[in-house]
DNA sequence: CTTTGACCTGTGAGTTGCTCACAGGTTTTA
DNA sequence: TAAAACCTGTGAGCAACTCACAGGTCAAAG
């Protein structure tokens, strides 16, 4: 399979393909008479998995360790299952912060619409978002 | 104020108050005897206007044209309003997918620990991240 | 047989919102 | 007076791509 072929095979673009094959996820082989790359099945399945993690939340470098291991055909992942749960807590605390964020914006907005003239114009909204003072919210613990 | 201490009133790191200062957003007096940068209480409240306008997902480039307008006097920011809707339905949008994700990861893991040898290793979330193939999610639309 | 168009190659830069590093000037403190 | 702590501007680095560029290759059409 050519770069396209294996793109559209995974549902990326050929761009992301190159992009993974230089950060050393994919290992094609050459074409020796024209020097394209030449993907093969596993390439396939090693991108494939590549796409879940990264949708999981796995990192490049994570991914590139996992299939390494794998390929090395000893211990494949005694990491993943650690991160994956890191990955977990991190979405939950993601949902947890995006709610209060959504309340906080709905309440306003609410505020908004009852106010004498109806809807808000940017005017407004510039005012409230400048007195927004008790909005302490995920600011602090940052990592 | 110098940068670290319109730093510290705002919370923010004395990087980040010097690169706001170079992108435009904050524009402080300069003292003429050592060229320090001297921030007024003006310019302490558009930073702290920035970072809740940051905090609610408006770009730098937003904020500073808000600011902008703001600072001409003339009708300060009617894009505002739209911006913070828009805002708020991709806060939403991310909150469906989140959600979407947690659901998908912890019935992995209870599926995993439901698994005969109790608690999964590595290995075996490996080979179920392989084969998610229900993994739909959120990834078409992009945007 | 040549030309067009679609594909391939590698590399380098742009994206966002900072953060960090560097080299040198200034001010404060001991 | 010398060290520590601050200030200055600038340039690079981060993540995960995406896009652009200049040039090589290949299939089919004229």
């Amino acid at each position: 399979m050519k770069v396209k072929e294996i793109a559209r095979a995974a549902g990326v673009s050929p761009d992301t393909v190159r992009f993974y094959t230089r950060e050393g996820l994919l290992n094609p082989a050459r074409n020796p008479d024209n020097n394209y790359q030449q993907y093969d099945a596993d390439d396939l399945r090693r991108l494939r998995f590549a796409r879940k993690a990264r949708q999981l939340g796995f990192s490049l470098p994570e991914i590139r360790s996992i299939l390494d291991q794998a390929d090395d055909h000893h211990s494949p992942c005694p990491m993943v299952r650690e991160v994956f749960e890191k990955r977990l807590a991190e979405v939950e605390r993601e949902i947890a912060e995006l709610q209060q964020l959504r309340k906080r914006m709905k309440s306003a907005l609410g505020i908004w619409r009852e106010m004498p003239d109806g809807t808000p114009d940017g005017h407004t909204i510039c005012r409230l978002i400048e007195h927004w003072d008790d909005m302490a919210l995920a600011t602090s613990g940052e990592e």
